[in-house]
Order: C-alpha cells, then structure tokens, then sequence
DNA sequence: CTCAAATTTGGTGTCTATCCAAATATCATG
DNA sequence: CATGATATTTGGATAGACACCAAATTTGAG
C-alpha cells in the first residue's frame, strides 16, 4: 500500500510533515510557523496543501493532526533524515554537522537509496538525531 | 578567489554548465539541448542565462564555450558529482547506481560537505565516473 | 541567392515558496 | 454574555525555477 518513492512531496513540504510528527504529531498553526521560520499565513497554505493531499487533518482555527497516511510518510521522512545523517557522519562529521548537512540533502534521496543505505549499514537503530525505526513497510530490504 | 559553497546555481542550472565542461567547453545550442533532453528554445534561454552570470561566453547563433569562471565552477560540479558517486559507492551501490543517484542528489551537496568527504575518503583519484581532479582551490582540505 | 536547418524571441504556463494586509474566529475574562 | 487580545485564515502579490510552443531571425550549404 505504501509505494513510497521518497518523492511524493516537494523538499519543503516534507518538512513540514516531519515538523507535525516529531512535535507529536498534533500541531497548532503558530507553532509550526515558528518551528519553521515562516509566516503563519504560508503556516496555513502548506498545512492546508498536505490536509488536500491526505496527510493531515485540519480543524480550522484549531490545528492539524496526521492522518495514517501522514504518520506512515513521516515515518519514512524521519527515518531517513536520520539514516542520511548516519551516513553522512561515517564520513567523519559530528553529529550536529551530520544533522544539518543531511537537511539540505534528504529530500533529494530516493527511498531507495535509503534502503541501500541502511542495509550498507547494517540497519542500524540509532543516529545521532534518535532511534532509527525499522518495521517492514518501511525498510523492506531485509530487516 | 573561488569562494564556491556550492550553491552558486540551481541545481538544474548547474547540469547545463556540467554538461559544457564533461563535452569539451564548447557546444552548440542544439547539442545541449538533445544532452539534456529539453527543447532548442529552453537551452537557449539556460545557456543565455548562464552567460549572463559569466560562466559561458555566447556567441548567438554559433554557440558557447566556457569562461575561466565557467571552467573553475565545472570543476567543482564535477569533482561534487564524483566525491558524491564514489561516496555512494561506499554503501553497495554499483557505479551506474551510484552515478545514477548522486545526478538527483549532488545539487543539494555543499562544498564544505564534498570536502569533508573527499577528505575522509583519502583524496581519492577516481571514481566509478572519472577520474578526480585535485588542486588547491578545488580540494583545500589539504590534498 | 535561396532555402533548410539552427537558433533566438516573445509569450505562456506550472510549480514552489513566501509575504502582507485585511477579514474572521476563538476563548478567557470581566 | 460581551469583548478584546490572540490566533488563524483569506485574498492578493511577488519571485524564482523550469519548460514549452509558435513565430521570427540568422546561418551556411549548394
């Protein structure tokens, strides 16, 4: 059912939907807005944008929650921010280095990229931003 | 006198200049636009752009060729693309794979972070796609 | 000199990303 | 419950990236 390419949404709205899982998964729009740097009025376009698109719920004036297609996406997007930042720190950068250079790159890295990379690495369960999730829709590559 | 943090042009962008150096500095209209597969008049206006900004230098109707700012910029964006390719090779991935990957990734790949993984890489000379280049602005990190 | 091929121009369109000002809704409190 | 401060949404705008088409122009071979 998944079917994740790793492309589905664009970079920045991605970040958007991690912003709402790792916060809990429930957000108001001025905590995102803030969390993200942005207006609260581009807070409410991209949040509206991923409710159309079937990744959140929105409540007007009240917030947005995930919906099980958003916890499943951001699943992903959590896990591979954090496998490319693993990655990236096998190159010798620090943890914090890692986290940051990964930002720019993770929404340009296939899900299966990811998957090659966490099986080069022997899926690991942990990164320097947190655990490392492994359920089989996410990382069918062998457990 | 480079100061390349690798952000320069859009990543797309970038693909044209690329393309420019990897064919020998001097192309056609046309040629670059069969390269990368966009219409006569889309490579027209890229190419226009890019001499605009002073890495090419147009000679309507006739075609460009690189400027020293073009030559020392495709340098990096080579060097990036064949760091970023052999350091996917790293994790599995076989040189096509890797060559194929790093094309959708290598645009969100800092210099310092190309740097770093040359550096832990031990400066390597070649990669799955060519041989890479090394010199005292294009590889700081200290050769 | 002429015409086919190459190139450029000018006009459009889509998508991403963001903001501001104005309108609207919510909710705590008096 | 009325009201105002705060939060949110709407509507309108801008800007950059990327790409196309049709029409005009230029080049160069014959």
């Amino acid at each position: 059912m998944a079917e994740i390419d790793g492309f589905e949404l664009p970079a920045r709205k991605s970040e958007f939907l991690k912003v709402v899982s790792l916060c809990g998964g429930t957000m108001r729009t001025n905590e995102v807005a803030h969390e993200l740097n942005v207006s609260p009025s581009t807070a409410t376009k991209v949040l509206a944008d991923l409710a159309r698109e079937g990744y959140l719920e929105h409540t007007p004036y009240h917030g947005v929650c995930l919906t099980a297609k958003g916890e499943e996406y951001s699943r992903f997007l959590v896990r591979r921010h954090r496998i490319v930042s693993l990655a990236l720190s096998r190159f010798g950068l620090s943890p914090d280095e890692a986290c940051q250079e990964a930002k720019n790159l993770e929404g340009h890295v296939s899900r299966a990229l990811v998957d090659r990379i966490c099986a080069s690495l022997g899926h690991p369960v942990m990164s320097g931003c947190g655990p490392i999730e492994h359920d089989g829709d996410c990382c069918p590559c062998g457990r």
